[in-house]
DNA sequence: CAGAGGATCGGCT
DNA sequence: GCCGATCCTCTGG
């Protein structure tokens, strides 16, 4: 969990084939930690949930509802299932490849608001799953030094049970933020 | 092997 | 705000 809250603000860095560089703010964020009931590693290590198994910085893509592309970023020890769903980033540079690979009307607020917009933009799929940040020379993380952020807090987005944690983290006043208005104050 | 459900999105009201 | 699409993954028989 302490994860969650430390990525926002972070650029997430995507490395093209063409060599194009494609960045953004995290903005929003939800930790899925040990022991809980919504988390993918509930039920202990399966093919699809393998990545949350690694130690921390991995990445974990996975595919829902027949249409998108999620990515999570692993948060915990080698052997301990959890990991972070980044949620939306603020788009920085390359946003017109963004553009095409989303459509050439989209605004800019909403390129990456989304989890699943967000992987669209940045062209990340299943196969950008189990890629380890901290090597990685295609998808990794930076930081901008002399930044702080007001960083907010509230239930989780899309779930059926465990309504009541206040397990997603974003930045406050942030423009590009996903979910309904209510939780973005 | 069949069935059910989901950490979503986009379109329509 | 609500609803349906769409398909991957897991579960149970």
């Amino acid at each position: 969990m302490p994860l969650a809250r430390a990525l926002i603000g972070k650029i997430l860095v995507r490395e093209l084939p063409t060599g194009e560089l494609l960045t953004g703010r995290i903005v929003e964020t939800e930790a899925y930690t040990l022991g809980d009931p919504s988390s993918h590693a509930f039920r202990g290590p399966t093919q699809r949930n393998a990545s949350m198994f690694k130690r921390h910085l991995h990445a974990y893509v996975y595919f829902i509802y027949g249409s998108a592309f999620c990515l999570n970023i692993s948060s915990e020890a080698e052997g301990t299932g959890a990991a972070v769903l980044i949620r939306a980033v603020e788009p920085l540079t390359g946003i017109e490849t963004m553009r095409t690979l989303r459509g050439p009307t989209i605004k800019d607020r909403d390129l990456a608001r989304g989890p699943g917009r967000l992987c669209a933009a940045f062209a990340i799929t299943k196969s950008q799953d189990t890629l380890d940040l901290e090597t990685d020379q295609t998808l990794w993380l930076a930081t901008e030094t002399t930044k702080k952020f007001a960083i907010g807090t509230s239930p989780r987005i899309g779930l059926s049970q465990e309504q009541s944690r206040p397990h997603r983290f974003y930045l406050k006043s942030s423009p590009h933020l996903s979910g309904p208005r209510t939780l973005s104050p």
